[in-house]
DNA sequence: AATATAATCAATAATGATTATCAATAAAGA
DNA sequence: TCTTTATTGATAATCATTATTGATTATATT
């Protein structure tokens, strides 16, 4: 009860909150969110759960992934080809991308939840899903420049 | 001397400067810019520029907005189906996005350049460009609920 | 001016992620 | 077990963006 649940558990139970129905293929994709490090893409996923539901389409996983998204459970990383996920930290951060190989990281930074206050209040707007993202050069490409 | 540069002299200044050359489309499309209030698309700033010249192409306008955003002239606003440019503020600030009906403002948020330079530090990223969007409902479709 | 070189343009086709459709299936509660 | 209805999966469609290529235009050099 004191210990937080894992991962895999917090998604689950975000699914029955909001009664969606829980399918071997969402559990499974779930499961693969959960233990995913780094911040996989929709066809990652895909290809990882196609091992154990062979006939899993593309739609589906995108349409798992539009749930959570929606229910806060994990953030979108839109990229031009290919959006990537990160589904281990649902909390607002920012991530770092390198527009030459396009890695992703976490980023830390502070975001001072007054201001994000005062900017609904300015403009009227109710704010769902911050998304922060900071386009440069990983340490690699740096160098090769 | 003293008096700032208009937005459209700012833009023709920084092409010059990075040695790209002056075509007649390009400094049309950066005067659409420059007077272009809200945030328009790509497709809409070509609809708009075929007066002046039928024969304009699609690709052509994404490569002049290629350019305008790598000299950090335009902020590029990357919505799933379809970017967005802010021409008027290429200071790094927030948008303010709705989910619902994709209308688009600016949004007022101190960014602590201290935080981004600490950041680069901690992952050895160099900051390009930040992109910050903040997801949300604007004030007509909140009440639409 | 004339020429050589490089940048840019426009038209077309290709790419490829995402979404729509819809019949078949299966989860959840009675 | 039965019923209701969300979900799945296969397919096709969508559509913004990019690649390609040859023609055109600007710039630099003589």
């Amino acid at each position: 009860m004191s210990v937080p649940d894992s991962r895999f558990d917090q998604l689950i139970s975000a699914l029955k909150e909001h009664n969606f129905r829980l399918t071997p293929q969402r559990v499974e994709l779930v499961r693969l969110i959960a233990v995913s490090e780094g911040h996989p893409s929709a066809s990652q996923l895909h290809a990882k759960i196609k091992r154990k539901f062979p006939t899993m389409s593309h739609a589906t996983v995108y349409k798992t992934l539009s749930l959570l998204k929606e229910i806060n459970q994990v953030l979108e990383i839109d990229l031009r080809d290919d959006s990537h996920y990160d589904g281990n930290r649902p909390d607002p951060h920012p991530h770092l991308i390198c527009v030459n190989c396009n890695k992703i990281i976490d980023g830390e930074l502070l975001i001072d939840q007054q201001s994000i206050q005062r900017m609904e209040q300015e403009s009227g707007y109710k704010i769902l899903r911050p998304q922060i993202s900071f386009y440069g050069l990983c340490p690699d490409c740096k160098e090769e420049n």
